[in-house]
DNA sequence: ATCGCGAATGTTATATTATAACATAATATT
DNA sequence: AATATTATGTTATAATATAACATTCGCGAT
């Protein structure tokens, strides 16, 4: 689904981006943090906890859930990272400083989810939103399926 | 939230729409299906899986896991019940037949949450999905936050 | 430099959510 | 009635997540 001609980069860019992020906000982007980010986005899909925790002990020996949980925790409290609620898991953000709420396209068959946000749904949601007097924390939108090109379409 | 008149008709109407539909598409609604579903219907919100299974347990006697989960995956499969996957819990669907896919709007407060589905936002998301050649299976639209009534609004 | 503080991480234990695998019972089909 | 199918019961365990407390780290004040 994603066609990025040197995914290092992608990691790389996610990193920086993060780094520069935290500085401006006096956040600590600490060795784990940025580990647990680095493992994140070593795809472009969800990745889950548990799995994050299997590679950690590879690298740094034995680690623990809570460790990597308090990491997704603060990586997704500062927008680097979305949990994906329907499949218990969590991805990189493209565009971090945008916006906090990030929709997804999720293909079930190469397990890639792509954020496909964009202002047209937004608005809709908010008029919808605004039509019901309610207050929103959070909005969850997650589109399940398959991807163009698990589809065979060229 | 919701302002039903008598709550134990929501609950009445939702067991006969489902004894309905069931008819039609010749399944079968059994005693723990039904079950299952009027506790679902308890409240105009979210109920998790295991505080069902206390609630059979007070009235069949012991009830296991895989009792509740393989009713709620009856439910769910024939769009009778919802996962709301935020929120690992299940809500009665308020309108089984319209529709597959229902939008909420859940309130961390008072814990309800309303169905908010419209063509406008269905619209919107078919589009993008359209645009980039995607073959849906399942559409999640979760808003969590604050209701009308939460808020004091008049 | 070291003391003290708050933030981050380590550690142990356990809570919560969900399913696998196999046995039995109920219902439908022949 | 015999057989197949579907639903439920049962045991065990997998997968996901957090509570509670101990230790260490980073950093400013003394
Ligand atoms: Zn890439
Ligand atoms: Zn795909
Ligand atoms: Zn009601
Ligand atoms: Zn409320």
């Amino acid at each position: 689904m994603h066609n990025c001609t040197s995914h290092n980069d992608c990691i790389a860019d996610a990193l920086h981006r993060a780094e520069e992020i935290c500085e401006a906000r006096e956040l600590r982007f600490t060795e784990l943090r940025r580990k647990v980010l680095e493992l994140v986005w070593e795809r472009h899909g969800p990745i889950k906890a548990y799995d994050i925790l299997d590679k950690l002990d590879n690298r740094i020996g034995a680690t623990k859930p809570p460790t990597v949980y308090r990491a997704l925790d603060f990586l997704t409290d500062n927008g680097l990272v979305h949990k994906i609620n329907s499949l218990n898991a969590f991805v990189g953000c493209s565009h971090p400083l945008t916006h906090r709420e990030c929709y997804f396209l999720i293909c079930s068959d190469c397990g890639e989810a792509k954020e496909c946000c964009n202002s047209e749904i937004t608005d809709v949601i908010s008029k919808t939103i605004r039509r019901n007097e309610f207050l929103t924390d959070h909005i969850t939108l997650e589109i399940t399926g398959e991807c163009r090109d698990c589809r065979g379409v060229h």
